[in-house]
DNA sequence: ATTGAAGTTCCACTATATGGAATTCAATTT
DNA sequence: AAATTGAATTCCATATAGTGGAACTTCAAT
């Protein structure tokens, strides 16, 4: 049972940075990457005329642009006509995880925090209104690599998402939140703007952001959140465990864990990143 | 020490496929993912300048190309004017990992392999002149996820290169050869594009490739050709090991294992994607 | 065979990318 | 502190490349 699965809503990802602040144009290469998002967030192949329905382009551009795409090994057509997301982007994204160094100074207090829960620690990054998982430190190494890293979940109903929104400044925060789609995943999501930004003020308070089962029953979690020098990342970690093994009490005690684990990686991007200013 | 190391050399991927045949103009978006491959085939964080001379766009262009690199989250740029690998990368490559039908038919075969040898068990298919990894079931999982998914080696001194090699039609073939730029990695590295060719021609009669530490010293791996029923992926399987465990009688004992899991891997292809033809 | 829906190509029109030059910015040196 | 240098960024007339409506082809189903 994975952890922060992926949500097959319509929550197209980008919608929340486009209301932040009105974004520059990107022009051509804007209209085929959004395209390929399209693509990258259905959870089958589509084909020709489902993401014709889904996007606003004419037929004959579409077209161009799905198969631009496709000769850039972006997106992969297969003999059914359905188009899938490319092995190219594979390439791409390793150099992308392996050069992330919010990521690499994140790794080895990561590993610390494991040790000292023994649960999964996962960091993640807000995109828009989606947290995107940077690494993960598990024991059961064994089941799929590659599992949840890469992988986007709402930032409403997530330890790392809430931790990551209490990190941005009001004006921010407020466009983001109006950009989401509230969907209830548990009986304890919160599905209102109201009740997620009063939980934002609780966590500016606290230092501390709950998972309370929100997003998938049984699932708890305890969040810090984290941001680069430059706020060009803005995130979180937590420590994530099945509620049976975790009582609110054991959550609770570790919020301090996560909260000095936060503030030593800040430490070291601080160090690493700019001895100026 | 891992095995598929990158490669750091000259070769640009995409050389390859150009020479295969006539590649369609891709316009501006090639011209963007070009910069964006530049950025991503450094090994260090690279500066405007640094871009501009590896690029063949002028100032201005290559700029406003940059700008909406990192608008649009593929790339990202840090405080002090570099520019790396954008995360969002990560959350399409996530999608491209998990939906590829190759590997997911690939995967439960991989693992019987790793379970009859104990060793290393690599999937991988061809790009341009490169092999890129799509999966890996290795024993000591602590080492790194992600660690060699979507890393890309050089086709001619990997095992897993050469078998895909073999399964390239000859046209194909002498194309992607001829874009190679050879380099010595060991003693044992091919060198000459006759030497690799020579070496296709026995992978095609015994139906096994195999790395006699050709790319790293140390390392051994014995590979077979694979690849999806319409060729839209070709690549290969392999079992690797280290040379002091491994013998090379060993390895040939493994090769016809090797060759049964890929024969049963392209069969259950052929059910999955197509009782047609 | 016939129909219909899906995918692909075409080409005049227009919006968009181009790229050389001017400008701003940020370090380094005098 | 002022000057210098090299880098990064912005500007804008021009040319190129993307657009999109419509015609065409392909393939599956009846």
């Amino acid at each position: 049972m994975d952890n922060p699965a992926d949500h097959e809503d319509e929550a197209r990802s980008g919608i929340g940075r486009e209301a932040v602040r009105g974004r520059a144009d990107t022009g051509t290469l804007g209209k085929a990457i959004a395209v390929l998002d399209i693509v990258a967030s259905a959870d089958q192949p589509m084909r020709f005329t489902d993401i014709l329905a889904r996007s606003d382009q004419p037929r004959g551009t579409l077209h161009r642009q799905l198969s631009n795409l496709v000769e850039e090994g972006l997106l992969s057509l297969g003999r059914d006509h359905s188009y899938s997301v490319g092995i190219r982007l594979l390439k791409f994204a390793a150099k992308a995880w392996a050069g992330n160094q919010f990521r690499v100074i994140a790794e080895p207090h990561l590993r610390r925090l494991h040790d000292l829960t023994g649960e999964t620690v996962h960091l993640g990054v807000l995109r828009g209104n989606e947290v995107i998982y940077l690494d993960k430190v598990e024991s059961r190494q064994a089941v799929r690599m590659y599992s949840q890293i890469g992988n986007a979940s709402p930032v409403y109903c997530t330890g790392v998402g809430k931790a990551g929104l209490s990190a941005l400044p009001d004006a921010e925060l407020q466009a983001v939140v109006a950009s989401i789609r509230f969907r209830r995943f548990t009986d304890s999501t919160l599905v209102t703007p109201e009740a997620l930004l009063r939980e934002i003020e609780e966590i500016r308070a606290s230092g501390n952001a709950y998972d309370r089962e929100e997003h998938e029953p049984g699932i708890r979690c305890v969040a810090a959140p984290l941001h680069s020098a430059d706020r060009s990342f803005v995130g979180g970690l937590s420590v994530t465990g099945p509620a049976y093994r975790i009582s609110p009490e054991l959550l609770e005690s570790w919020a301090v864990l996560v909260r000095n684990a936060a503030g030593a990686i800040m430490e070291d991007m601080g160090a690493r990143l700019g001895p100026r200013t």
